[in-house]
RNA sequence: GCUCAGUUCGUCUAGGGGUUAGGACGUGUCCCUUUCACGGACAAAACACGGGUUCGAUUCCCGUACCGAGUACCA
């Protein structure tokens, strides 16, 4: 096995591309660049039926955001191409394989419509048969080119019939093969279904495709969802009789991501149920509204936090070390250190990351979310006030969006006052020091910084005997409006001086009547 | 129903025949503090159940329960 590591990406173009996806996507990537090999992304299109347009771009733009870089695909073109099965069906590519089983009694022609195969398993449901299907037994109850005469069959065949191709699936075999995260898995083949490898229209389905494509394509590696592992003999049964056993890819099923509540497979459902995305990016879809889906990066997540925390979701590294970079992630990852069992989603284990993403970022990049936001918002501010104001904010924030929601007042001058703080807080004494501070600023020529700004108020307060605590909340809502931010003699500074002063003489006014009142 | 998987704190998990069963998120309390946060400290919180193997089982084996996936001319 000196072969490079090949491993594929291999989503249908149904829709935007779900954060399991994601996932293994990512799981694949990081596999491949940990062994020094490729990894290709195959577009799964051959149900036509369910072809959303966009999807594909949806996918290309999700795994760029990510930072998972394909090495192959069908906007990187690859000497495995093409990198579309409806292309590649096009090519002639799957016929062939499926005529040769055909040929060689693996597999069958079956000409029976939709109505027959209701019919079939409506009299099995009755019979009570434990597993109604069209299998080695059912099969001879069936118009199939195995019951119907080898001329009628040639006749149909030559007629233009809407047929399908079937496996012919041994009646008493064991089926087994080694699964890198769950042992040897063994399944009876009397338990598997004659599924349908060609389609009438042409089009093979997944199955037959799939190990077509893999062994094409030099998959040495097949990294999957868990949704997969029922299947999975049924594969291993097919490069068998394709003759391509020896260099079958190795397989490995991916535990489920689950909902929160731990009632299934995670759905796009749960993400408007629990109030947050399932998907990485933003999905419009053009027909229904409805079905639009907000997304990781519009929510605020870094990609690179977002990476973290999905890698982290079925996988570990065994260190107490969580956060990684995708470098480090390359470096740490092995398949036998993912786990076995299901995943429920934790959204609150993500807003976690991308708090330390967020606080690990240098201020400079932080500055560009807030000078965006204010762009948005038409307020005008110098780069060098949106880095110092990110720089005090950074330590609570938890999304880039918080920069503005937390930051506003530094842009817009008080004109209410939060009624809470200032219905407790506000005082004579506020107002004697507030007078005193505006006095003493106007008079001074010092530099309007932090340090001295908070000399200067501690000496007015200390000089009247006035306890800090009981004034610093009445302070902070004349200059700020609310009850609660950041040091308040940073926030003094980044404002300057005149505006500080603009706003001590603003609440003084407003505020004249609320200490009578009391 | 059948087939295949899985089961350690609420969640993500480490561990593995003898451990005070470890960490993280979340939760609670306290400390820091001009508030909210951040940070720090502490706390509550788990081996699904029943048999077996064994001197000893959370760990190995077998059952049961529960949970999940699959059971399409969908992937």
């Amino acid at each position: 096995m000196e072969r490079e590591v090949r491993v594929r990406f291999a989503p249908s173009p149904t829709g935007p591309l779900h954060i399991g996806g994601v996932r293994t996507a990512l799981y694949n990537y990081l596999f491949a660049k940990k062994h020094g090999g490729k990894m290709f992304l195959r577009i799964e299109d051959t149900d036509q039926d369910r072809f959303v347009p966009g999807a594909e771009e949806y996918i290309q733009n999700a795994l760029a955001w990510c930072g998972i870089q394909l090495d192959e695909s069908p906007w990187h073109g690859g000497s495995f191409g093409p990198y579309r099965q409806s292309e590649r069906k096009e090519a002639g590519i799957y016929g062939q394989y499926a005529q040769r089983l055909v040929d060689e009694g693996k597999a069958y022609y079956a000409f029976d419509t939709k109505e027959e195969l209701e019919e079939m398993r409506k009299r099995l449901e009755a019979a009570k048969v434990v597993s109604p299907q069209y299998n080695a037994i059912t099969r001879a109850t069936m118009k199939n080119s195995l019951t119907l005469p080898e001329d009628e069959v040639k006749a149909r065949l030559a007629s233009g019939q809407a047929y399908v191709i079937r496996i012919k699936m041994p009646k008493k075999e064991e089926i087994r093969f080694h699964d890198l995260i769950r042992g040897w898995i063994v399944v009876h083949s009397s338990t598997l279904d004659d599924k349908v490898l060609m389609k009438s229209d042409g089009m093979p389905t997944y199955h037959l495709a799939n190990i077509v494509d893999d062994h094409l394509m030099q998959t040495t590696h097949v990294i999957r969802g868990e949704e997969w592992l029922p299947s999975a003999p049924l594969h291993v049964l097919l490069y068998r009789y394709l003759g391509w056993e020896e260099t079958m890819p190795k397989f490995a099923h991916l535990p489920l991501l689950l909902k929160p509540d731990g009632e299934g497979k995670l759905s796009k459902r749960d993400g408007d149920k629990f109030g947050f995305s399932v998907f990485p990016l933003l999905w419009k879809d053009s027909e229904n509204s409805a079905n639009s889906s907000s997304g990781f990066r519009e929510d605020g997540y870094l990609p690179d936090a977002f990476i973290n925390f999905l890698a982290f979701l079925g996988w570990n590294p065994g260190t107490q070390q969580e956060l990684f970079s995708m470098q480090e992630l390359i470096e740490a990852f092995t398949v036998e250190r993912i786990g076995k069992s299901g995943v429920k989603f934790d959204i609150n284990k993500a807003k976690w990351f991308n708090q330390q993403y967020i606080k690990a970022k240098p201020n400079e990049e932080l500055a560009t979310y807030l000078l965006a936001d204010l762009q948005k918002n038409n307020i005008a501010c110098e780069p060098a006030k949106a880095i110092k104001i990110v720089g005090l904010l950074k330590e609570k924030t938890t999304f880039p969006q918080d920069f503005y929601k937390e930051g506003v007042y530094f842009f817009n001058t008080p004109t209410q006052y939060d009624e809470a703080v200032v219905s407790k807080k506000w005082n004579q004494e506020v107002v004697t020091v507030l007078q005193s501070f505006h006095t003493t600023l106007q008079a001074d020529n010092q530099p309007f910084e932090a340090a001295h700004i908070k000399h200067l108020l501690h000496e007015i307060i200390e000089a009247k005997g006035i306890k800090i605590g009981g004034v610093m909340q009445g302070i902070r809502v004349a200059l700020t409006g609310i009850g609660s931010g950041s040091d308040l003699m940073e926030v003094m500074a980044i404002l300057g001086k005149p505006e500080v002063l603009t706003r001590i003489q603003n609440a003084l006014q407003s505020l004249q009547g609320r200490v009578l009142a009391k």
